[in-house]
RNA sequence: GCCGAUAUAGCUCAGCUUGGUAGAGCGGCUGAUUCGUAAUCAGUAGGUCUCCGGUUCAAGUCCGGAUAUCGGCUCCA
């Protein structure tokens, strides 16, 4: 331990200028004294204690250099930032490496490519996906999913477009508090329009379009809806950060008094969703007013309370994100964490006293006269460009059989079987299996080799026998096989396993 | 956007240090083979070496710039 003030002096005479800066700061936060840590020549100012003495860290690796803003300023200069890690012996830190190695085999980016789900190409612009049919279908079926869960849930589905006069956008509040996400506006007929990056305008248009009671309340509308935002070049990253990307977005219009409940409602459906796709691990974050917001001090009061109250309800922990929240209203934040423990904000749930002001946004009471609605803004997965960023690193690319985009593939042993195949081919096409034929004259453990890489729930092998019997050999993605059975009875063991999927 | 690195065939990569007009494996195509649970054999096509400029008799290779990607920072669904 070292007085402050000499401390001061020792790093002052070392030239130490940042660590001068640290002192300082403690100084005026009342500190009296510092630790500081020798090793050798090397003398510096930390916290510590860490370990009791360096013979802990018999086995270290430096991995990587990045640069990193002085005290995570981006105003600040930027400092050399140098990451190493260090484990009491070898074998902990070979292990520690190979799990970052395994890691890497689960990224979204390189299973994208080797599954065929996605692409991104220069000639079509950074952060905008391609979805190739295998990802289509992934997608669709999320899409399937999602619509049927809220249909269920008492929502209703609504289509908007992709750009709106720039006048909107000012009405809204985005041209000023969203703006340097926002791409410029282009001219049609003289009129600057503009390319969305939010949904909710076109929600609220929807909703003034027709006079609304309290009686109709809570009105839940729902549209997977595709947006556009600015990120700077070195955020994009896969499919977790783009340019262009579907929100599963919702708004529900509701009463003060409903307000509790309806969030409770979301919170249930989020869950229940998140569940489906084999989520259990996340982090639940409170994101309270920021600097830049829009609203009656009051009405971010009572909504940040409204909040507080339903994850209580429903028994969720959840941390505080101090001035995390959006310029329009406080959020639940639920973050998903990726295969190398990047966590990444999917769902999201947003109470917004905001919009309806600022759109006039009105309904009638009870009492007979007009009043102003609640809005909640609210997404689950996200958008589905992250969300099946983040499927495909916790699936390793395996996905369940209801998502899998090819559920089944037939391989035929050698050519004698191929009019049998495309039979059966035809029957479970029909039947609603997702089914491909590999018919190509390979031998059967190159096939088998190319459905396992390529993550086939399901083989259906067929030869001589098979095709003699009427049936086709089984054979599991996990090298298991299933005794032969008819197509029919394999195409009901499809349905049955999908249904357990989503229930 | 900032710090650092990378960019060669559809994919994965070698060649660059020591300038002399491009290589492999896989995949594609053609042919042979007709095969029972993770790669059959042979032949063949395929590249303005990301783009723009500079140095040089000569640039994939050296230098500068742009773009994109990767690892971080910042920001975010």
């Amino acid at each position: 331990m070292m007085p402050i003030a000499e401390a001061l002096a020792f790093f002052s005479d070392q030239g130490e200028g940042y660590k001068v800066e640290l002192l300082k700061d403690l100084e005026e936060k009342g500190e009296k004294a510092v630790s500081l840590y020798q090793q050798g020549d090397f003398i510096d100012l930390c916290r510590g204690p860490h370990i009791p003495d360096t013979s802990w860290l018999k086995s270290f690796k430096l991995l990587r250099v990045a640069g990193s803003y002085w005290r995570g300023d981006e105003r600040n200069p930027m400092l050399t930032r140098i990451y190493g890690t260090a484990f009491s012996d070898k074998k902990d830190l070979k292990k520690y490496l190979n799990r970052i190695e395994e890691a890497k085999k689960r990224d979204h980016r390189k299973l994208g490519k080797e599954l065929a789900l996605f692409t991104i190409q220069d000639e079509v612009g950074p952060g905008l996906i391609l979805w190739q049919p295998r990802g289509a279908m992934l997608r669709k079926l999320i899409e399937d999913y999602w619509k049927d869960a809220h249909y269920k849930n008492g929502y209703e589905l609504l289509y908007t477009p992709h750009i709106a006069r720039q006048d909107l956008w000012k009405t809204s509040g985005h041209l000023d508090f969203y703006g340097e996400n926002m791409y410029s506006a282009m001219e049609i007929d003289e009129v600057a329009y503009q390319l969305k990056p939010m949904n909710c305008p076109f929600h609220i248009g929807v909703y003034n379009a027709t006079k609304h009671s309290y009686r109709e309340f809570p009105v839940r509308w729902c549209e997977l809806g595709t947006v556009y935002r600015y990120e700077r070049t070195g955020a994009l990253h896969g499919l977790m950060r783009v340019r262009g990307f579907t929100q599963d977005d919702a708004h529900i219009f509701c009463r003060p008094d409903q307000l509790e409940e309806e969030i409770f409602n979301i919170i249930d459906l989020n869950l229940q969703v998140l569940k489906t796709f084999g989520f259990a691990d996340y982090d639940v974050y409170l994101s309270t007013r920021p600097e830049k917001y829009v609203g009656s001090d009051e009405h971010w009061d009572l909504s940040t309370k409204a909040l507080q109250a339903a994850m209580e309800k429903k028994g969720l922990a959840y941390a505080i994100d101090p001035g995390e929240g959006v310029f329009y209203g406080p959020k639940i934040d639920i973050k998903i964490k990726d295969q190398l423990g990047r966590s990444w904000q999917c769902s999201t749930i947003q109470v917004d006293f905001n919009l309806p002001e600022r759109f006039g946004m009105t309904y009638t009471g009870q009492d007979g006269a007009e009043h102003q609605p609640i809005m909640i803004h609210r997404a689950l997965m996200g958008s589905l460009e992250r969300f099946i960023g983040v499927l495909i690193e916790h699936y390793a690319g395996a996905f369940p059989l209801w998502m899998a985009p090819e559920q089944a593939r037939i391989l035929n042993i050698t050519d004698a079987q191929a009019e049998y195949c495309s039979k059966v081919y035809t029957e479970l096409r029909q039947a609603g299996v997702r089914v491909e034929q590999d018919l190509r004259n390979e031998k059967l453990n190159y096939k088998i080799r190319e459905a396992q890489m390529m993550k086939t729930p399901y083989m259906l092998i067929i030869g001589d026998r098979e095709m003699e019997e009427g049936t086709v050999t089984v054979r599991k993605r996990n090298g298991d096989n299933l005794p032969p059975m008819t197509p029919q009875e394999f195409a009901d063991l499809v349905s049955k396993e999908c249904e357990q999927g989503t229930a």
